[in-house]
Formats: structure tokens, C-alpha cells, sequence
DNA sequence: TAAGATAACGAACAGTTTGTTTTGTTTGCA
DNA sequence: TGCAAACAAAACAAACTGTTCGTTATCTTA
């Protein structure tokens, strides 16, 4: 057993590459970015690339992939009361913080994978603080699938929105609106309307 | 005042190009298709297809905004009530008449953009009705743009779901669940929670 | 039905982009 | 120091794009 330590360029040249791609999606559509461009920007040789991504949408992915862990990382912290099916506040805050990232990631309809992966992965940890929600053998107004789609739809619906609009509202505020709309929704999609 | 008519020919070259992409959205991505793949599958020469569009791009949205509003006319006709700001029923039956239709334009996560042009769509004119919903001078509790975009991101994110899912409710269903879910929002986030 | 107009065809074109390969250089690590 | 891995640079074929232009097919209208 060899214990070979990494070099490390290989993760030096993979950062470099991700900066040069979120620099370039500041200034054009993701579509209109090329390879090339990339790897100018980035100052890393063509060959060096195909070695690392298969194709600038191997290397765009794995970006989000990245993101969208230490997010989730992030949103499970603030939260761990698994009867609270919301987000975190903490989240809006994170996602502030880091918002040239963000904008980076949606602006000029770039990567609606990222909301599209976002949503998938939230909609999976939802659904089963869904079920843990309801009493046994209590069939719900609204299948149990369809909620959890339907709260990290609107969670993502507004988040984007937010961002899209310069964030025109505190983080806090924005949990709140989420709040109060998600909940009474939850609440009539699990018990009924007037319990 | 020479009264000319349009030649037949026209729509003609546009049909058999709108349809050769359909057939081929079902067959790869979106992004995976070229215009020369469109033209040998419509059997239009390619000075044709530039006569007529742009790019790939220019097809696909000019298709897509054809749809948006045949499908917008549906939704007004069986909904005339401004103070009914659901889309109505009809809606998704429409939509499961074209289903074929819808299939091809959101499968291999195709058109993405077909979905958000009908959310800003649907957003602005949800606006208008949140508005005449509340009484003169009251400040609602979430503000109303919010509200509008929550509303058509719910119906578009819940639609999808409904399409990609396979349909496993009817549609009239899916317009109830929608109806359940939706309505107590938007009496919380008009005028707030209970009372 | 013939003439004129318009639309479509198809080939050829330069310019890009892509992904691969080859060769030589730099860097990390033992 | 020396080796192996990582990288740079350049050249390459293949594919796609968008345009041009001469030719052919089709429609409209007189």
C-alpha cells in the first residue's frame, strides 16, 4: 500500500479553472463561454484541461456540486429540529454573504442546473421531515411528494428571485416571507384546512 | 394598396422546422442538437433555415412563445373571475391533451427557458389581480411582486413536476391540489394569518 | 395558362470551436 | 539529486456556424 500524496497542482490548476469560469459568467452567457476562453482566463494549457473535465460542462457541474454541498452543510446546522422543514434563516444569511458567487452561478440564465440539482437534493431531505411530521397511518391531503416538491420549489422560486432582484431584502426578512407563506400551506396540504 | 398574400410556403418551412426540433428533443438534449441536424431531419436547405431564424436559439423561443400564448388564451378563457387568481382547471387539461407536445419541449431538461418565460409571463398578470384583491390603501403582508412570482413559481415548478412524473394524477386533480395548496398562502401573505 | 415574383435549394466558403496528440518543460517529493 | 507526475504549447482533423450566390421550384395574379 503506496501512500501517495496528491499533488498539489492538481487542485491549485482545478481552482483556477473554477475562478476563470466564474469570472468569464460575470461578463457573458454560459453558453456563449467557450473552452478557450477558459483556459486563457486561467492561463492553463488545453491539454491540462481535457486532462481534469471532460468538457467545459464536466467542469461547470462538479462547481456546483461542490457549492451545493457545503450549502446543504450549511442549512443542515442551522437546522436540526427535524420537525422544522424549512431552511434556515442562517441560509439567506450564508447565500448574502457569498452572493457575487451566487450571482456568478445564475445570472444570464447560466446554470439553472443549479437550481434544478438544488431542488432535487432538497426535495429528497424534505420529504421525509414530511412524513415524520404526520401522525401514523394519516393519509395527507396532498401526497407526501408532491409537498416536499412544492416547498423546495418555493424556496428556490424565491431565492432566485431574490437574487435576481438585487436582493431588495434583508436575509431575515426573506426566511420570514417564506415562512409565512410555506407554513399555512404545509399545514393545509398535510391536516386540511381547518384542522 | 397591393393586396398580397402571404406565401404558403412560409409556414410551411417554419412548421416542418418546429416539428424536426420537437422530434429531435425527444431523441437528445437540447443543447446537443445542431442546426445542421435540424435541417437534414427537416430536409430544409440551410440558407432556408437562416432566412427564416437566427440560430438554433431563435427557433426554439419563436416555438416556444407560439405555445405560451395558446396556452395563456386557455388559461383567460376559463378563467375570467379577476378575483380568481388561479389558472384554471382547463389548464391542465389542456396540457395533458398536448402532453406529446409539452413532453418534447421539457424533456432532456430541453427548454428551461420555456418555464421561465411563462413564469415572468404569468408573474406580471398574477400581479395585477393580487392587487385588485386587496382592499385600497392596505399594505399587504407580503409584498405583492413576491406574492405574484410565488404564486406562478408554485403553479410552473408543480406543473413540471406533474410532466416529468409521468402524469400520475389527473388533471383536475392536479389543479385541486394546486387550489389547496395556494389559496391559504395567499390569504396569509395578503392578510396575514388569521384575520 | 403564362409571366413575374418570391421562396427554397444546395454547394462552396472562411472562420470557430472542439477534443486529441505529440513533444518538451516545470514542479513536487523522496 | 533524480524520478515521475503535472503542465504548457502547438499542431491537427473533424465538426459546426453563418454567409453568399447561382439555380430551381412554387405561388400569385393578370
Amino acid at each position: 500500500m503506496s501512500s501517495v500524496k496528491p499533488d498539489r497542482r492538481i487542485n491549485r490548476t482545478r481552482e483556477t479553472l473554477f475562478h476563470a469560469l466564474s469570472a468569464l459568467m460575470l461578463e457573458k452567457r454560459y453558453d456563449d463561454i467557450t473552452v478557450q476562453d477558459i483556459i486563457d482566463r486561467a492561463n492553463v494549457g488545453r491539454s491540462t484541461f481535457y486532462a481534469h473535465y471532460q468538457d467545459k460542462e464536466d467542469l461547470a457541474v462538479s462547481t456546483m456540486i461542490t457549492i451545493l454541498d457545503s450549502l446543504t452543510d450549511t442549512m443542515e446546522q442551522s437546522n436540526t429540529d427535524p420537525r422544522q422543514f424549512l431552511p434556515g434563516r442562517g441560509l439567506f444569511e450564508h447565500i448574502r454573504e457569498h452572493h457575487q458567487m451566487f450571482k456568478t452561478l445564475t445570472s444570464g440564465r447560466g446554470l439553472d442546473l443549479f437550481f434544478q440539482k438544488g431542488q432535487e437534493y432538497w426535495s429528497e431531505r424534505l420529504a421525509t421531515r414530511l412524513q415524520a411530521m404526520l401522525p401514523q397511518n394519516q393519509e395527507p391531503k396532498v401526497p407526501i411528494p408532491i409537498l416536499a416538491h412544492y416547498v423546495s420549489g418555493t424556496f428556490v422560486t424565491l431565492l432566485k428571485w431574490w437574487i435576481d432582484n438585487k436582493m431588495p431584502y434583508t436575509s431575515d426578512r426573506m426566511a420570514e416571507i417564506v415562512e409565512q407563506l410555506v407554513t399555512p400551506s404545509v399545514q393545509a396540504g398535510l391536516f386540511g384546512m381547518s384542522g
